[in-house]
DNA sequence: CTACTGTCTGTAGCAACTACAGACTCAAGG
DNA sequence: CCTTGAGTCTGTAGTTGCTACAGACAGTAG
């Protein structure tokens, strides 16, 4: 299987394929001719990495969760308490945006009423403290 | 002033500030000697952007607000849009992660209760989907 | 005069891709 | 057999917003 149809399977693009390799996240297929040949295993494996990143893991975490998968009982305390960390920084992330978020709110609602002689948003930005 | 006074003023570290003066987003102080001269203006530039970059504006974003901060009232109507479009752009990132932290805080309850013959996140990740 | 702290420039690194340029390969059609 | 065209190859550079040096220099206090 080529690296296009790869690409279409898994919906990582053909870029951060070759990038996965170069960096070691996964093996160098075989080739077939010039050309990369991917197997089945593969295509799972990117579908793994896939996921984790959509759960916000970073690619060291990817890692580490791809090399404990294959003993899932075993490791299943491992794996949990990198689920655990990365669950809590996902929350102070959180936490961090939300702030954001009631800030730029309550200012641009500010903005929407006439009731200001300043713009409120420079207004704050600008603030003296 | 110099940079150190600087930075312990605006809480900027002295690498992020000659950093913006190389990218624009400050003007070059002045030298005294061969140090940097900084005023009292540069540390409100400074602080603007800080609390800027703390609300989550991009530098770009950022500079585009300092072009606008000298006329307030006039350009109201531009921040405002700055700010709203900025606001989107964080509601879509905490709807993101807010559904990454609904999936992790299930997979990590499912570790914690005893029932599963295989670990709750591996399966999760390596589904047939 | 020397020691010390602060500052200077310039470059390279981080994460996780993305985007080329320019060369090749391979299968199909004429 | 030749050409065309899509796909792939390698290698490098760009993105964002810093941060971290190295190695040189400045300025001040004793």
């Amino acid at each position: 299987m080529k690296i296009g149809e790869v690409s279409k399977q898994t919906g990582c693009n053909i870029e951060t394929i070759r990038y996965y390799e170069r960096i070691g996240v996964i093996e160098p297929p075989p080739r077939k001719g010039a050309y990369r040949d991917y197997g089945p295993s593969d295509i799972e494996r990117l579908r793994f990495i896939r996921r984790a990143r959509e759960l916000g893991f970073s690619l060291e975490e990817v890692q580490a969760l791809l090399d404990l998968a294959p003993r899932p009982q075993k490791n299943c305390d491992r794996v949990q308490s990198i689920a655990e960390q990365h669950l809590s920084n996902v929350r102070t992330k959180l936490a961090d945006l939300k702030r954001m978020e009631i800030a730029l709110a309550t200012l641009v609602e500010q903005c929407g009423t006439g009731n200001h002689d300043q713009c409120p948003v420079v207004e704050s930005l600008t603030g003296n403290d």
